[in-house]
DNA sequence: AGGTATTGTGATTAAGTGAGTGAACTGCCG
DNA sequence: CGGCAGTTCACTCACTTAATCACAATACCT
């Protein structure tokens, strides 16, 4: 049929529109409608490995969401969408999804979102953990003290500190690479650097994170699965909020030495 | 457990979930999770209608997901990110599937997307149809003559109207009613009207387009499904492309007349 | 017009997934 | 040590979906 490369092509869009919803045969008979851009169902069978008596049902799926354009011929043919159109009908379709969804749970959430917390709260995978840090982030009020190891400072995250900083957040960062600290100074000018008193680099680097000196978290990194060599990759962190949250109470004491013998 | 409107925003939230990928208990526990703001698993389950041993599955589903963090007490508690997060949350993910998508499509694309084309394709669905007129409109050239019923006239069409008319497309547009006239004036100010010459009044109006006089749609209004009163809600349209194909060369008979008339 | 190949529809079976249930295990309390 | 709540695990049932087959409809060819 085709090259090792386009195989690959397939299988990443077919894996996609089966996430997007379609079914297996929906997925693979679209995917063999953009390469050949019109076809007959046994045109589709031949390259998209669909039983052709099943094209004519996985075409009316398609159709149905509005992705294929049928011809009343004999023998019928179908038509796939552009690419640009594609990507268009499912951000459409997204949007819906999300404004639906956002709008019913506002309306069940319970207004008592209390920020005065017992326990500590556990998160995993390094992507979970930069969006809470930027959830907390986004509700400081007063400060923000955040030491982190340099690869964990996504463009995200530099964006909420920014925003936070705007709007007369004071931002107060370890030290790091000159290089990034040139960069940050670009981003969040108003930020204050500070010395990091303990030796933070035979550790699998985390994070650690305090906001309005209510709500903390820290975080490590650790090897996924036990794997060889032990890449970093998976990270760990406990959060927790409120004045006397243990956590809480904790960091601040360690952050406020810090800080306080810097300032010496 | 709580009134009937709440209800409805649970089921639709819900349902949303579920589009988006999860398990029906992964979303009843989402849901059950956004109004309680933290539970163990014995309450999740009373509201949720999840079997309780259920729970844990459900909420480690969430957890994958980033959904939930897990608070690693006995009894466990678990606790929903906040509804803007959970919002993000999913506009990450979307974005990253769409770009994937298109990305490996565009890589399949046959370069020969043809514009001369033999037959024509139907089309159903008000939003299908609205979408290839869009698509239509935004390959022209030259030219873009558009007859439509009022109500069809959508903020994305005149969108696209605009935007091709910008880059010195001309648009002939029949006339309408004064109100969405003024309108047009306002949003597509170089677009041309002509009288229209027949009355479309007593058909279920829909759409007629000719594009660079080589593509040409047409469209009716039909009743879903033969139902009374007969409120004419799906659309269903037919398109075709290239110089000699039937459709365009009938529509363009139809249109340069009316607008040579027109010119008198 | 009749026969043949192809196209389209529907029925049927098999396999996999997810909902729902209950039993067993764990740790925590008196 | 026994009871109890919390948690995990194994299993059944139902439903969806993949896959195959048989047959009806249609076009095409001679």
């Amino acid at each position: 049929m085709s090259g090792d490369p386009s195989d690959q092509a397939r299988s990443t869009a077919v894996k996609q529109l089966k996430a997007l919803g379609l079914s297996t045969y929906a997925a693979r008979t679209f995917v063999a409608l953009v390469s050949l851009d019109e076809g007959t169902a046994q045109d589709v069978s031949e390259v998209a490995d669909v039983p052709r008596t099943r094209v004519y049902d996985a075409a009316d799926e398609l159709r149905d969401r509005g992705l294929v354009d049928v011809k009343q011929s004999n023998p019928r043919r179908y038509w796939a969408i552009s690419t640009e159109t594609t990507g268009r009908h499912f951000e459409q379709e997204y949007d819906h999804r999300v404004t639906a969804l956002t709008d019913a749970l506002d309306r069940l959430a319970s207004a008592n979102r209390t920020t005065e917390q017992q326990g500590v709260w556990t998160v995993t995978d390094r992507g979970t953990v930069a969006e809470r840090v930027v959830d907390l982030i986004s509700t400081a009020d007063d400060e923000v003290v955040y030491m982190t190891a340099e690869e964990l400072l996504t463009e995200k995250i530099v964006e909420s500190l920014s925003t936070v900083s705007d709007r007369g957040v004071s931002i107060r960062l370890a030290e790091m690479s000159q290089f990034t600290e040139d960069r940050l100074d670009q981003e969040i000018p108003d930020a204050q650097l500070f010395e990091s008193l303990w030796d933070w680099s035979d550790t699998p680097a985390g994070r650690l994170l305090m906001v309005d000196r209510e709500k903390t978290l820290v975080s490590v990194l650790v090897d996924a699965s036990g794997e060889h060599p032990p890449e970093p990759r998976d990270e760990t962190a406990i959060w927790g909020a409120g004045a006397t949250n243990s956590l809480v109470v904790v960091l601040k004491a360690m952050f406020t030495w810090q800080l306080d013998n810097n300032r010496e």
